[in-house]
DNA sequence: AGCACGCCGACT
DNA sequence: GTCGGCGTGCTC
């Protein structure tokens, strides 16, 4: 006989699509909340409630071993984004939910309770005379000065060690601690005096008035705001968000994954000193993470500055959620559960019915579309505000060049006269290590990876090759490992090849090379910077790290390294993000009062794509590429997943496909030909980390289509019998076919 | 995934 | 005999 009263539905983390049901003593738990609950015979796991008294068909129910939370974690809202998220990529509930979890939280840790500390003394100056020699305690009591502080805030802070120095000033009474009750029944003053001290153009002012005009509408629609670089998007960010905090709604800025600058937090920091500002990135620990997730949670935090992740943070009351950069591809998670962020942020925000805000100066394909056909609203900024005009680009024809480096005499003559004039210079090559091919002139060995079908880069300080795909290394002496050739030689070039040859060129100008190798140290990256942001002459040398957000009012001159692979990638998505690319690290120059100038380097000068970009612009780029995209039926007008499976034998994975390819011919979506399918066939790099990798590609000219195909696909896949060392992926809307 | 069960070949 | 490799099936 089924109960219907004292069971729960709980999903347990395991790659399985459905979840359980377990007697619960009442009053039951809502949903939402951990439980510890018995599974298989011995063990317990941490589960979450996603329905609280269900019926169940289940005749032998284990009871719940204990109810972790006394209030819901997830809220219903994200319950339901997270379940949408399970069915609409074909992903197992199970990781679903708990990838939405920090790691303290998912092991079923305590919440950490939460404290603010306030400043509790009569006298400031002679507090502050008896500290003169206890700088922290000091600079704690300084910071206490202006406002009281919650552990996020101070966290936040470069004050990494704060809380002996904190526990120093309790004792002393001059601090109390309390625990924090916020739960933003009384707003805090957003508006500031500081505020409004960078004055806003005509176009942002127009911008920002629009917006206002859009969130009157009782429907929410997405607002695409594409802004060129140097445009003030962040200014536009700013003041967005304001009247959701005077509200006492919370905002979620989510930025590519590198792109958080301390600038652009600092910048949120300083706009509402008042506030709340939280970050959420992959440079925080586990408590930290868990520290920041929990403020949005409770309401504490006000602003969530965060990656790709932060999509799942839960908020006590989301009011408006932006994306900058809302083109980058570190937005799609690229393993495990291949979610994409941005379009899950579209998808919440409607849920919501909240505002969302997609920031970029090199829109998506598929955004642009959707604000072309005004699914999405359209914003656009086409000035840098003030006399700051957009950078000239020109082309430099490396075909009559002679080349050091890769860089041609040209280039380097005009980093030459913009150093000598005081200015700084950015030279752009994707490319990190000394040179991406070393080999032996006499019997010609080269350095492969042993694990990967791959070249190994050589990195010329370290004395070492590098494999870039599995990590894999190998010491390199002088002698060719193989003939004992006492030279090695090297072809193409990386930065820190690039790097040699411009301290040889200009041995008085300080070159600061800033790639994944330079910048691995913790503050490495920031040191560099700050020796940009100084503003005397230097050249920097760097790979993508470089594009993002930065603002260098002092760079001049961009310089663009060999871009003629990606012109002739099999990828179609190669040309879109070349373009994107151009555009955002052109960006970087000219945005201080004196003129940027941009030298592309290619060997292709009457590139179609090129031509047209450097022209009329990324939009007609765009539009043209959005052209191609259609009468070859690719995304966004067709609709892909990619199906993957690897193996550390060769071929095991072609074969399970195949078998997959056979079993999935009787479907109706192929026989009608709703649904084709391409391949199986390996993978771009065969061979990766000792593993063969296949691939299958799934197109349909309609998502429904695809979805139900693909909903048939995996139960297929699930019954199919396969090793136990094989292993698959479906990858729905794939980004990246490597 | 993580675990137990059960089947089979290969050792002290 | 029994140890352990791995294929299979199940988890409320």
């Amino acid at each position: 006989m089924p109960n219907t009263l004292g069971i729960v539905r709980v999903v347990i983390p395991r790659p399985l699509y459905q979840a359980f049901d377990y007697h619960c003593p009442l009053p039951l738990p809502e949903a939402g909340c951990r439980v510890r609950v018995p599974l298989g015979l011995n063990s317990t796991v941490v589960g979450i409630i996603i329905e609280s008294g269900v019926t169940s068909e289940f005749e032998q129910l284990k009871a719940i071993e204990s109810v972790l939370d006394d209030k819901p974690l997830l809220d219903p809202s994200l319950l339901s984004l997270l379940n949408w998220a399970s069915i609409y990529y074909h992903h197992p509930i199970g990781e679903v939910l708990f990838s939405a979890l920090p790691k303290r939280l998912r092991e079923g840790r305590e919440l950490s309770e939460n404290f603010s500390w306030h400043l509790n003394c009569d006298d400031h100056e002679a507090a502050l005379v008896s500290l003169k020699r206890a700088h922290l305690q000091r600079e704690l009591f300084q910071q206490l000065q202006s406002h009281s502080m919650t552990e996020a805030q101070l966290t936040s802070l470069h004050l990494s060690k704060w809380r002996k120095p904190m526990q120093q000033l309790e004792a002393k009474s001059w601090v109390e601690r309390r625990k924090i009750t916020n739960d933003h029944s009384t707003v805090q003053d957003v508006d500031h005096p500081n505020q409004h001290l960078i004055e806003l153009s005509e176009e942002q002012n127009d911008s920002l008035s629009q917006l206002a005009e859009w969130r009157k509408s009782s429907i929410q629609t997405p607002a695409l705001l594409h802004g060129i670089t140097g445009s003030g998007k962040t200014e536009i960010y700013l003041r967005a968000i304001k009247p959701e905090l005077e509200a006492g709604r919370q905002a979620l800025l989510m930025i590519p994954e590198i792109g958080l600058t301390p600038q652009l937090f600092q910048r949120f920091c300083d706009f509402f000193p008042n506030q709340t500002v939280v970050a959420l990135h992959s440079g925080l620990n586990d408590s930290q993470r868990a520290q920041n997730w929990q403020s949005a949670q409770t309401g504490e935090a006000d602003i969530v500055v965060g990656t790709r992740s932060s999509i799942f943070c839960a908020f006590k009351n989301l009011g408006i959620i932006i994306i900058d950069e809302e083109h980058d591809g570190s937005f799609k998670q690229q393993e495990g559960f291949h979610y994409h962020a941005r379009d899950l942020a579209v998808k919440r925000a409607n849920q919501l019915n909240i505002p969302i805000l997609l920031g970029s100066a090199t829109p998506g394909l598929e955004t642009l579309l959707n604000a072309e056909r005004g699914r999405y609203h359209y914003l656009q900024l086409k000035k840098r505000p003030g006399t700051r005009k957009p950078p000239k680009t020109s082309l430099i024809d490396i075909r009559s060049q002679t080349l050091e480096a890769g860089v041609s005499r040209k280039l380097l003559s005009e980093v030459g006269k913009q150093v000598r004039d005081g200015n700084q210079v950015m030279l752009f090559l994707n490319r990190r290590g000394y040179a991406p091919v070393l080999l032996c002139i006499q019997c010609g060995w080269h350095a492969t990876c042993s694990a990967c079908n791959a070249e190994m880069t050589f990195h010329a300080a370290r004395h070492k090759a590098i494999c870039h795909h599995c990590g894999h290394q190998q010491r390199i002496g002088t002698a060719c490992p193989s003939c004992q050739h006492p030279q090695l030689t090297t072809q193409g070039h990386g930065t820190e090849r690039v790097e040699h040859l411009l301290l040889s060129h200009f041995p008085d100008t300080p070159v600061v090379r800033v790639d994944r190798d330079t910048t691995s140290r913790k503050g490495e990256l920031a040191r560099k910077l700050e020796i940009v942001r100084s503003g005397e002459p230097v050249i920097l040398i760097g790979t993508q790290m470089l594009t993002k957000g930065h603002d260098f009012p002092n760079l001049t001159l961009v310089g663009i390294l060999d871009i003629d692979q990606a012109l002739f990638s099999t990828d179609y998505r190669a040309q879109e993000h070349l373009a994107q690319q151009i555009v955002q690290v052109s960006g970087r120059a000219g945005r201080g009062e004196k003129k940027g100038h941009v030298v592309l380097q290619t060997s292709q000068p009457q590139h179609p794509m090129l031509n047209q970009l450097l022209t009329q612009g990324y939009r007609a780029v765009a539009q043209q590429l959005l052209q191609e995209r259609q009468a070859w039926q690719y995304p966004p007008f067709g609709f892909q997943a990619l199906i993957r499976a690897n193996a550390p034998q060769f071929e095991e994975g072609l074969l399970f496909l195949s078998s997959l390819r056979d079993d999935l011919r009787v479907l109706p979506e192929i026989e009608t030909g709703e649904v084709s399918l391409l391949g199986p066939m390996p993978s771009p790099m065969e061979k990766r980390s000792d593993r063969y990798r296949y691939q299958m590609l799934v197109s349909a000219n309609r998502r429904s289509s695809l979805h139900c195909f693909l909903d048939q696909l995996i139960s297929v896949l699930r019954q199919k019998k396969k090793s136990r060392d094989l292993r698959y992926i479906l990858d729905v809307d794939p980004t990246n076919f490597m």
